[in-house]
DNA sequence: ATCATTGCAAATGATTTGCATTCGC
DNA sequence: GCGAATGCAAATCATTTGCAATGAT
């Protein structure tokens, strides 16, 4: 857990003014695992905080992205959705309740490895999802069938 | 190289209806390793064949794919490309000049067993797509660094 | 003949942009 | 005070959809 304090000294060691929006969209994503799109940040912030336009919040994830604070994610959906974890790293998507949870870092230090030495490309980042069925939901399926 | 009769044979094994624009739109991706979005198929059927509309081009991209001959790709650009590959791959796409090329299938053999082994999930598809500079691109960045 | 496919035009929906107002520094 | 950030409304752009006409079986 963040403080605010801790927040904008970020923000500002990357050059980018601290204004209450930008510390409410970090605040989220530095708090939730749930990898959230820009319309359900945009509704958590309304719940919460008086007045935040979804355009800014647009432009809020355009900005924290391009100074490396949080990364953006293509799981394949018609929309987008962010992470508060800048680091590339794998992503494990849910084909049935489409939960997103990240893969173990050991993991996907094993995989980078792996593809550094053995492609022809100069790397950069990595992309990797998983698709399938969450512990969870193959729980279920198996109560199902009985 | 596939014939047109080789394709229509593909399509009524998946009881899918034998079309000019199927066959074009098809042939164009069979023959191709370039991966092309929606709207580069479009162009180059316009330059060939009289007559395709590009809503038709979207429905037949998604025919092909929900009978499995075709398989989308999420790049992370705007819009998406299309594989005449329907089995799950891996990618590279170069930050440069934005190609995308196939990753060896050996490799990503390699890759997948061992996330099969690894993660919880019940894994049935995965995407990877790695981020770099290709070898021509490496190339060019040496002559100019001279 | 029947039902799926086509193609146009209009709708959708996520994201972006223009611009006047407001705010951080 | 100045330049960047905000917020509304309008614009954009890939993709989808409704529906009448056409084509495949």
């Amino acid at each position: 857990m963040m403080t605010r304090e801790e927040m904008a000294r970020l923000f500002r060691e990357r050059g980018i003014k601290v204004t209450p929006q930008r510390l409410a969209v970090y605040e989220i994503l530095a708090q939730t695992k749930s990898h959230p799109s820009a319309d359900q940040i945009f509704r958590l912030l309304q719940a919460q905080n008086p007045a935040i336009s979804l355009s800014t919040v647009y432009k809020t994830l355009d900005t924290l992205r391009s100074v490396g604070l949080i990364s953006l994610l293509n799981v394949g959906e018609d929309s987008h959705r962010y992470d508060g974890n800048p680091d590339p790293h794998g992503h494990l998507v849910c084909t049935s309740c489409h939960r997103v949870d990240d893969l173990d870092e050991g993991l996907l230090g094993d995989v980078s490895s792996l593809l550094q030495r053995k492609s022809h490309y100069r790397l950069s980042a990595l992309n990797l999802y998983l698709y399938g069925l969450c512990p969870d939901c193959q729980a279920k399926l198996i109560r199902k069938a009985e």
